[in-house]
DNA sequence: CAGCTGACAGATTTCAAGTTTTGTCATTCG
DNA sequence: CGAATGACAAAACTTGAAATCTGTCAGCTG
């Protein structure tokens, strides 16, 4: 190739930009290494001294799309308003992005979620994001006594279980029924009841 | 075959018998409907004289799969005691079962779960059928003042739906994990809490 | 001499030809 | 006469030889 060097030097990001596109364009099935080395105008050999299998490129790549998810959320756990609706909205943006996701590109989803599926380390660490930020919006509502809950880290993984047919790619096929957002406010609605503190009770919903 | 017409006459019931074994010994992907016929001494044009096409009958296996879990869950369902408690039950027994089918044999477990994921329809009917199950129970409760709910039906539909991670074989992959069952328990301390009317306590569980 | 190349071996994938399977139905069997 | 057969066409799978891809590394190049 007569491309060589052309936007800098070869570094990890640049590599991951073009893997990231490639990935789009061919899907994950023909995608292969040699094709995202001619992306960038080098070759396969220049990829490899980068990342060590293309597995850890993948990876790497699924890591890229599961954190461009994680400011929104951050910022709805750090936001104002009651603990629990704000537990809500993690969940919702959480479930909401993916569905709005699927349904646009579904085609690219499909990719993603099979590339996901063998991702197990860039999972666990979004999985664990997630939960860290369910934990810090729950202790603040244990602490104002917004939220009943004998320890925090475990609530909020039992929270994140719960939702996980609304958020978890392996259950997308579901995501197509129209109602599903009506059966994520069924499930919502039994989870708030359960961690507000006796006495209380929601506000602003019926039943 | 020789053996043509040995254990009486051709019925739907006999040749989903042999299905049944031929899917356990060969696995779905190497059944073909000539074998069954083969283990029933038949041509395979006579079993198309009773299931229209192959994936009927597949589906009629899965159907069978399914309906053995039936009785020992309506049981649960009709017992005695605090209606919350046989909410659990319900649940609890559908998902132990496919745990512990899942552990004890894997590879017919996988199968099964490949099976099931194009066999909507009875896998439609099954839903429908632990719907109805967990419908009578939180109805009685409702009846009895022990749980809270202003549509029986959709709070089935709910804590089903926030369970699903434990039941759905889509999630199988995480039932492995010894911890499984503390994550259960966890998912349905919330949803106990949801459910019991305000001013009453768990009874029996700390936390 | 740091970064890159490209030839290479072994693993994996593709593709086209050959085989098996599905589903139908005119015919046979009891 | 109703139930079962098996020959058949079309669709779906298998197979294996050829092509491609992954991952390495000795050597090149700026």
């Amino acid at each position: 190739m007569s491309t060589s060097n052309a936007g800098g030097p070869l570094t990890p990001e640049r590599i991951l930009e073009a893997a990231d596109e490639t990935l789009r364009r061919f899907g994950p099935a023909k995608t292969t290494v040699v094709d995202v080395a001619r992306a960038l105008g080098v070759s396969h050999g220049s990829v490899y001294r980068h990342f060590p299998t293309k597995a850890d490129l993948r990876d790497a790549v699924v890591d890229r799309w599961l954190q461009r998810m994680h400011p929104s959320l951050a910022a709805v756990a750090d936001g104002e308003g009651a603990a629990a609706e704000r537990v809500r909205l993690v969940l919702w943006t959480l479930a909401e992005t993916k569905w709005t996701q699927a349904r646009e590109d579904p085609e690219f989803f499909t990719a993603f979620a099979e590339l996901a599926e063998d991702a197990r380390t860039p999972v666990v660490a979004h999985v664990d994001f997630v939960v860290v930020q369910l934990t810090k919006v729950i202790a603040e509502g244990v602490a104002r006594g917004e939220i009943a809950s004998a320890d925090p880290k475990t609530t909020a993984l039992a929270v994140f279980d719960a939702t996980a047919k609304f958020h978890n790619p392996a259950a997308r096929s579901e995501w197509v029924r129209p109602a599903i957002d009506e059966a994520f406010a069924n499930v919502w609605r039994l989870l708030r009841d359960g961690l507000l503190p006796r006495g209380v009770r929601g506000v602003g919903e019926s039943g």
